[in-house]
DNA sequence: GCCTGTTTTAACAAATTGTTCACCCAAAAT
DNA sequence: ATTTTGGGTGAACAATTTGTTAAAACAGGC
């Protein structure tokens, strides 16, 4: 079962990118769009930790800071713009676990989730990334694909798309669907970039197994498909 | 309780064309045909998402989208005749989610409602798109025709001809709702068309079942005629 | 900043599908 | 029974979509 990360933040941008990396990295993410759902959101949801903007409308994120406190012991990392130490030392005062400044780099947000993660005693154990098909196996934490026993190095982008459609086997994604969903949805590009990323993994895969089959559908899209099931 | 999905479009028959495809897959849809009835309209129904036309009489539709970001963080995407990525930049500026450009796909149209809703954490929970009659299965989402059990390998058009026919089990269609409804609405060709593709339809479904057929209504149309039930 | 590997774009060839047309047959109308 | 209208079909042709290659643009590590 994933940890459940809950976001709140009103800058639509910011929590989609945080939810894109958050999936990625296997955990089950939530967004509220100010301090009053997020409250809700929280009691509902149970998660296993807040990551809490302070500028917010309604309900400022120190108060929603404050009254999670009064409630539970889940772990608060703060987000702000203001780099300034008072403000920092304030919210650890109101309760926060830590307190990262914007704009932040993905890869330290992700540590710090981790080590606050641990210092609270939870194991970060993410949900598993691994699928496993026949004579294949794709391992999304060791960011690894191997072929028939042997580990075959590929390209970031070509394993996320081969296990975005090998996470849903038998399903069509068109084109654009793909974009969105691997490349992210702000992605500007061309339709036949998926193609070529498609065509190198037949290379890698290609006559490996009659079991499963990178299969285009025409006019459609592509799909993983598997034969028995 | 069916998500409802708000659609500001001027012209009717792609209005009318939406609202038919979107039913069909579960959403609870109204229409709009202008940009302040479609405000009015927002604010009285509180959809899930929002359709929205660039192009429209009185308050054009980025003037409607800042509105509706100005007051709500519901999901719009906008639909425009201009493919410009510039437009499109400026669009997601505006506060857009998302940018469909006409004429469009309806599986595209339906693939970005299901993605922009995930993004933003609401579940589409859509009908299935599988059919299932005697002997003959239909599966959408695998973009697969099963006939007495065996995969029939079946081009793109025919699909969808066949599962806009077999939705509506008795229902008579004539070729230009066929070809409306299935080619799209800005179609211009010859009816003849569909008989080629019904033609080909039955070559593959011949003797196969007693239980249905796709028949000829003398002077009207085809339907997909079921016989008990 | 340079180097290396990755991603994207562009161009062309190949494959698949969609459309039209002509001709003939079937159903309704007279 | 004859005429008229609509439908079935096969094949040629047109259009669309995909595969493939190569080269340009880009990104991250040193």
């Amino acid at each position: 079962m994933a940890l459940k990360i809950l976001i709140v933040e009103d800058d639509r941008n910011i929590a989609d990118l945080l939810r894109l990396y958050l999936e990625r990295e296997g955990y089950e993410v939530s967004i509220a769009p100010d301090g009053l759902k997020g409250l809700e959101r929280f009691r509902q949801e149970q998660p296993a930790l807040v990551l809490l903007d302070v500028m917010l409308p309604g309900m400022d994120g120190w108060g929603v800071c404050r009254s999670i406190r009064s409630e539970s012991k889940t772990p608060i990392i703060m987000l702000t713009a203001k780099s300034e130490t008072e403000d920092k030392v304030a919210g650890l005062k109101q309760g926060a676990d830590d307190y990262i400044t914007k704009p932040f780099e993905m890869k330290e947000v992700l540590a710090r989730i981790e080590a606050v993660l641990r210092r609270s005693g939870i194991e970060p154990e993410r949900a598993s990334r691994r699928l496993v098909f026949d004579k294949l196996t794709l391992d999304m934490d060791a960011f690894e694909l191997t072929v028939d026993g042997k580990k075959i190095p590929t390209p970031p982008k070509e394993m996320e798309l081969l296990f975005h459609l090998a996470s849903s086997p038998n399903r069509v994604y068109t084109r654009n669907q793909l974009l969105d969903e691997v490349w992210g949805f702000d992605y500007f590009g061309d339709t036949r970039t998926v193609d070529v990323h498609i065509k190198r993994l037949r290379e890698k895969l290609e006559g490996v197994s009659d079991q499963w089959e990178l299969k285009t559908v025409w006019s459609v899209g592509y799909k993983f498909e598997t034969k028995n099931r």
